[in-house]
DNA sequence: ATGGTCGGCAACCGA
């Protein structure tokens, strides 16, 4: 039986709640992940989704932030945020849905490598180093998935001479993501798409979804029972995108259950 | 060449 699962970094939810609505009616995944909702848990607009059949979990803060879970299945044991101090609760939601554990991350920007945001970051993979450790076996059926805001190869950026260095692409992020992955994960869109080029998010100061100046930041991670399950992974652009612009694209996986 | 644009939300910050 097949499940479809899909994630995507809204940049506000309630500003491109169109293009979810939009996109949902068209594939009908079983569970989207959203990030960057910004949006508090009291304003979350869940009644749309629920109209189209989706429950949701969500852990938002004002302004900055913020995960949500779509299901057309039950969600159960929904916990928000890493574990140990700070929190940062509206960076982390999970929830099992039918047997599959799902995790959604927003992984701190770190803005510049010389600020403390990007020493948060690198703290916040070891901290989620140790969640995973905690909570999960590889052996497990698990997905993990979302904004990582790290391309791991050349492959993965438009420019990487330009861009070594930046906090996405640089060799401490990369290294902390490579041992976090080494834990146990497949990455699924690169198990079915080997080919470089393949970006989800374009910069929106530079044309550069129109010029393909893109960066593969958005993965769908699987444990390997799970990635064994994997049929199909890929990368959609909404083609309202280009009316309506946002800065990432969806990515979704099909499993077979 | 050394920029730019979004979203939130009311002056800038974050990306």
């Amino acid at each position: 039986m097949e499940f479809r699962i899909a994630t995507f970094n809204a940049n506000s939810i309630r500003s491109r709640m169109e293009i979810i609505l939009a996109w949902l009616d068209r594939h009908r995944p079983d569970v989207l992940c959203v990030q960057e909702t910004k949006v508090q848990d009291v304003e979350f607009p869940k009644t749309p989704f629920l109209d189209n059949g989706y429950t949701c979990a969500f852990k938002g803060e004002k302004k900055y932030n913020g995960v949500a879970i779509l299901s057309r299945h039950p969600l159960t044991k929904v916990f928000a945020g890493l574990d140990d101090e700070p929190k940062d609760p509206a960076r982390l939601i999970r929830a099992d849905i039918r047997g599959l554990t799902v995790v959604t991350t927003y992984i701190p920007q770190g803005q510049d490598p010389l600020s403390d945001k990007f020493t948060y970051k690198l703290q916040w993979f070891q901290r989620l180093g140790r969640y995973f450790e905690s909570h999960f076996a590889p052996t497990d059926r698990v997905v993990w998935m979302g904004d990582m805001n790290v391309a791991m190869e050349d492959k993965d950026v438009y420019d990487p001479a330009g861009l070594r260095g930046h906090v996405c692409f640089c060799p401490e992020v990369q290294q902390s993501m490579s041992k976090l992955v080494e834990w146990g994960w497949v990455d699924l869109f690169r198990k079915h798409c080997p080919d470089p080029g393949q970006y989800t998010f374009w910069d929106y100061r530079m044309n550069a979804l129109r010029r393909n100046l893109g960066w593969r930041l958005d993965y769908i991670f699987a444990t390997r029972p799970v990635a064994e399950r994997c049929m199909a992974c890929r990368i959609d652009k909404e083609p309202r995108m280009l009316e309506s612009p946002s800065d990432h694209t969806f990515l979704m996986a099909d499993l077979d259950f």
